[in-house]
DNA sequence: AAATATTCGTTATAATATAACATAAAATTT
DNA sequence: AAATTTTATGTTATATTATAACGAATATTT
């Protein structure tokens, strides 16, 4: 498996990573009182097995070869389900998914993703959201969930560019 | 017309804003060499006639009753057209388009939407660019277009939810 | 075990967006 | 001005993304 671009960092130990986000899952749901179901399993596993935001139809082949019923609602269910808990974000741009890295702490995710290789990255948004806040303040606005999504090139694509 | 919700603002004077926006386009179009077709025209002015951002299938139906072709392709032909120009941008978390209120400089919008009345008004982004700016180059990345969106209650709604 | 709530299977369809090709109109070149 | 080229539009078909609705199965609670 070719780990060359994954997250933008060549050196990430990405089975490693996963192991980790799925014991996490398991935790978080059995201390909520949740079922994380066989589906739901399978579904955040995949997500997480790359990191580039995956389709709903694109999850639907990987449930058909478990055995499971692969008709979109299944799929968008469990999405549903991993999104409420803070397991994955959906990037409204690309209209797809992605594995949340820290989903402990309730957050909306901030993503730069790569406009050539579509992988992406999560970052920080403290000052972000900081000053997404003063902004909102001026407008009396209360604000609930956010998207903030930016497009570009990544370090492994701007090499290849220049080429 | 009731403009009580318009950007949040209910003293403001929307149809000389719309004007305002429609010379604005003509202008720049002229600038720029491009043709503000009829159906272009017709877009925006029905976009800008709203706050609420529109879908691309709204739009269908004022084509129509003008006498256009009212099939798909024709609109988002048109949305492309001036979302390449800057006069209108894409609100990805709904689906929808929304004119832009200072289209001179080039930039990307940042968006507070009202989940109740799906108002949206576009703010400042100066700090907010700034933050994303060096998180950007923390990863090496290269931003190229920015999409934020910020869901949540309008100063209006929250007075209506709170009865 | 019965009752209840939750999850899943299944079919159908809604909503959003684009491909592909023909036609027409405008701008440019000759 | 006619011919050529470019740009915009008309038209049909279809791809992509997402949800509604309802019944069956499974798990949880009583």
């Amino acid at each position: 498996m070719s780990e060359k671009q994954l997250g933008f960092h060549p050196e990430h130990n990405h089975s490693h990573c996963i192991e980790h986000a799925m014991e996490d899952a398991r935790a978080m749901c059995k201390t909520r009182g949740l079922r994380f179901t066989p589906i739901r399993e399978l579904v955040l596993k995949t997500i997480w097995q790359s990191h580039k935001p995956l389709g709903a139809y694109e999850l639907l082949p990987t449930l058909a070869a478990s055995g499971f019923n692969s008709a979109p609602p299944t799929v968008y269910r469990a999405l549903e389900f991993l999104q409420e808990q803070g397991l994955v974000h959906r990037i409204a741009l690309l209209n797809s998914f992605i594995g949340c890295p820290h989903p402990e702490k309730s957050h909306q995710g901030c993503f730069l993703i790569c406009r050539e290789c579509n992988n992406a990255v999560e970052i920080e948004t403290q000052q972000i959201e900081g000053a997404l806040e003063t902004q909102a303040q001026k407008y009396k606005f209360i604000p609930e969930q956010q998207s903030i999504e930016v497009l570009g090139l990544c370090p492994n694509c701007q090499k290849e560019t220049a080429e």
